[in-house]
DNA sequence: GCGGATCAC
DNA sequence: TATGGTGATCCGC
């Protein structure tokens, strides 16, 4: 802390004393005072930060209803009108599509009284209460009664009971029977949180296993005796004393199935029952805790408990919409409805749509499936952050967790988003596509990492003051996308034509995040230029002279690995791809021609991002202190500086390397950025004077390296020493499928991932198929298994809010792995 | 696609 | 309660 803050704090220091009558200004208490006022100073204004960005979010969202008054102001009365008419018409179709047939209840545990109850009984934290999922409770208990129920979140659930219940009406008693210790349940049906499991006289529910949750080990140990309570005879005999008939009615089925959560978790629930999705959780909340509501299915119900419903307490109907609402006059769900006119003029359509749902009480009837997992992230909130280092090992910790999470649910996904946070709670994200999934550390800390950098070289010479920092990854590859890309990979590589490529990619040095910020525009970042290039040639059609067949053969002979192992799955089978497709942008190229789609290809990897990374280089240049080493060195480069550091080779776009008929002149150029020694690595972010390697655009090249695991295995041998002849150390090895820079120097780990990226799904595709057939059993299985409380869920589509999840399924990414070492492919090879 | 905002749990 | 973490969606560019 500098002296100018020190006084500040002083100063503001006595204020604050006088305020809180603490103004002792003995000395020798002094040091003492002061830090401990320093520390409630600290506290204050952190939640004064926190108060003055909730004023500045209102005050935004002010100036929107601002806004929408001025609009409203100018709406004619015509407007107004034809507005009425449309709406109405609205209202009747929607009317007409009206289904009150459906029996929906909404399931609800009451965690947070659970939590206040234990507060006010503080014994009760000695008996061990369930924690777990509404999931686990699938198994247990709801899916009994409805096989396809919808858990949201860890603690509700959604159940469509109108099947179960018809058949329910057949049912003899004693299937409706449950037994409980009387000193246990009281009259109202509230049992004592120590109620004995749930006791049925049915076998299966005798049978039932002691764990209720299978997630939750602990409180396995905790209770082993759970399964039974019937330790003894007379303990049996009194139980079967106490039992209870649930009837037949849907009250009936959710008291019982209420009764039944309780005694298995110790923990009440609320339920509601309604017609629809909306106005079951909206049910729910009627009589919490420990209560349940329901809505008959009749119209004039249904439009009864809407009324006079506050538009809170609708599902999706937040803080903002609800101040925005109300500055229409609109309170309650009626309200919504008599404004219905000036609404749709007011909102956007799906938002106003949703109004009319709302005020009209509809909702959905069916429960949707789970969808597919959209994005995963992870984010950490802490103290003050303000130094580069720290902010970009932390950005990287986060990707080293984001990755793992990734690569448990087996995701990749283009797009990597950065979130900041200021320690004025000020929100800023920063996102970036890339062209091909990302899921590993490195790949997306590649990405993230930039993105940060931007943001640090912005506010430079200023440090970034941050409480929070997240990194997310999105835009998965959908089933379909998936099978694209691997269809195209699989033609691509049939042909032989696989290339992995080796790229000297020009880029600032990493000393770079701790410098200034540049000098030249620091507004475009590295990804603006990229962006923009992308942007650029897809306006512009890539033009590049014609691949001669030389360069051709160079390519193919390179390569592919499996080529030479298994002639089989050679060139022989090009003729029966028609169609190419492009397994970077996953394009279909009108052409057929391999020269073309290779035009293609390696105008997605590497042109459009080299020309870019030029720009960007050169600019570095320019700000490059005496310290730094030169961004650009030529290949071959024999600056001593740059040769003490090389520990690895790579030899890329020497003329003399450069098959004499390859593309001259092109925009294909392979870099090497430095990178870190392993060593180095640990403070890799801080003071790092790393060099580049660089190609100059007129000096093309374009290296082929062979995959990794199978020159390690094979006589390949020829081929990597001209890579490891002239070792560059501290390069960066970007992959040329991704983009991403690799964290690694080591030509095999590179190539390895280089191979993953453009290899594993059809080496995958073919162990499942060849090696593994029966993998093909267990990926389709594995589909269906969930990942607790993440399974996707949409509460009430028509607002669309979902709540996430997918399954992790881990099996199916796992266990396809086990098939796919290199041994299996080579064996499959021969 | 990006970035900010809103919402839910 | 307030805050934090994760995820989804919408809207305006």
């Amino acid at each position: 802390m500098d002296s100018t803050k020190e006084s500040g704090d002083v100063s503001s220091d006595n204020g604050f004393l006088l305020r809180v009558g603490l103004n002792d200004n003995k000395a020798g208490m002094q040091g003492l005072d002061k830090e401990k006022i320093n520390k409630i100073i600290m506290e204050a204004t952190k939640g004064s930060r926190f108060y003055e960005n909730e004023l500045k979010k209102d005050q935004q969202v002010n100036q929107r209803i601002e806004k929408m008054m001025q609009l409203k102001d100018k709406i004619t009365s015509q407007q107004l009108l034809k507005a009425q008419l449309q709406v109405d018409k609205l209202v009747m179709e929607l009317e007409q599509s009206r289904d009150l047939s459906c029996t929906i209840v909404h399931i609800d545990m009451d965690a947070f009284y659970a939590a206040v109850e234990m507060r006010d009984n503080p014994e009760l934290k000695e008996k061990p209460i369930a924690v777990g999922s509404m999931s686990m409770l699938v198994r247990k208990i709801l899916a009994q009664y409805d096989p396809n129920f919808m858990p949201v979140g860890l603690d509700e659930a959604y159940l469509n009971i109108t099947e179960y219940l018809e058949e329910r009406q057949n049912w003899p008693e004693d299937k409706r029977k449950y037994f409980y210790k009387t000193d246990n349940v009281t009259e109202n049906g509230k049992q004592d949180l120590n109620a004995p499991d749930e006791l049925k006289l049915n076998e299966d529910a005798l049978s039932s296993s002691p764990i209720l949750f299978e997630d939750n080990t602990s409180l396995a140990e905790e209770q082993p005796t759970t399964t039974t309570h019937l330790h003894t005879e007379e303990q049996r005999d009194q139980q079967l004393l106490n039992s209870i008939v649930f009837g037949t009615s849907a009250q009936e089925v959710v008291k019982e199935i209420r009764f039944r959560i309780e005694q298995k978790t110790r923990l009440t629930a609320s339920a509601g029952i309604a017609p629809n999705t909306m106005l079951a959780k909206m049910c729910s909340d009627q009589n919490k805790p420990n209560g349940q509501f329901r809505i008959p299915p009749d119209r004039q119900a249904v439009m009864d408990f809407i009324k006079d419903l506050p538009i809170r307490k609708v599902p999706g109907i937040g803080k903002v919409t609800e101040k925005l609402l109300k500055a229409l006059g609109i309170l309650t769900c009626s309200e919504l409805y008599q404004q219905r006119a000036p609404i749709s003029l007011l909102f956007s359509e799906t938002s106003w749509r949703n109004f009319m749902d709302i005020s009209l009480g509809l909702g959905s009837t069916h429960l949707e499936k789970d969808g597919e997992r959209k994005s995963m992230s992870t984010e950490r909130t802490f103290g003050e952050m303000n130094t580069a280092e720290d902010q970009y090992d932390l950005c990287q910790e986060l990707c080293k967790d984001l990755a793992q999470d990734l690569q448990k649910e087996g995701l990749k996904g283009k797009t990597v988003t950065l979130k900041l946070k200021n320690v004025n709670f000020e929100v800023k994200t920063k996102a970036f596509t890339v062209l091909s999934s990302v899921s590993t550390e490195e790949e997306i800390f590649a990405v993230a990492k930039e993105l940060l950098r931007t943001e640090i070289d912005s506010v430079a010479p200023h440090p970034l003051r941050l409480r929070l920092m997240g990194v997310r990854v999105s835009g998965f590859l959908n089933e379909e996308d998936k099978k694209y890309q691997q269809r195209s990979i699989t033609n691509f590589l049939k042909q032989g034509k696989e290339t992995t490529v080796l790229r000297l990619q020009p880029e600032k040095s990493n000393e770079d995040h701790f410098t200034k910020p540049p000098e030249t525009s620091p507004r475009e970042s590295f990804f603006d230029k990229k962006r923009a290039a992308r942007q650029k040639t897809s306006q512009e059609p890539f033009i590049n002279e014609a691949v001669d067949k030389q360069n051709l053969h160079d390519m193919k002979s390179s390569v592919n690995p499996m080529e030479e192992t298994g002639p089989t799955i050679g060139s022989e089978n090009s003729n029966e791809v028609k169609s190419l497709t492009c397994p970077v942008c996953f394009e279909e190229q009108r052409s057929s021609s391999l020269e073309a789609l290779n035009r293609h290809i390696d105008e997605c990897l590497n042109g459009t991002l080299v020309k870019e990374k030029i720009a960007t280089s050169k600019s570095a240049n320019l700000r490059e202190n005496t310290h730094n080493l030169s961004p650009y060195i030529k290949h071959k480069t024999s600056d001593t500086h740059t040769k003490n550091k090389m520990n690895t080779l790579v030899d890329v776009g020497h003329p003399s390397n450069v098959s004499k008929n390859s593309i001259s002149n092109c925009t294909e150029a392979f870099a090497i950025v430095p990178s870190k020694s392993r060593a180095e690595k640990e403070h890799s972010l801080s003071s790092d004077t790393s060099s580049y390697l660089y190609l100059d655009q007129n000096v093309s090249s374009k290296i082929s390296l062979e995959n990794a695991e199978h020159c390690e295995n094979s006589e390949c041998v020829q081929e990597t020493k001209s890579y490891s002849s002239t070792a560059i150390q501290d390069d960066i090895l970007v992959c040329p499928v991704c983009n991403l820079e690799q964290k690694t120097t080591d030509l095999a780990v590179f190539n390895r991932h280089v191979d993953v990226c453009l290899n594993k799904g059809i080496i995958q595709e073919l162990t499942e198929e060849i090696v593994c057939p029966i993998k093909n059993n267990i990926t389709e299985n594995s589909k269906r298994i969930g990942s607790l409380g993440k399974a996707p869920q949409s509460m009430n589509p028509t607002t669309g809010t979902k709540r996430s999840g997918l399954m992790p399924p881990q099996s199916a990414s796992k266990k396809v792995k086990t098939c796919n070492s290199s041994r299996n492919i080579e064996t499959f090879f021969k």
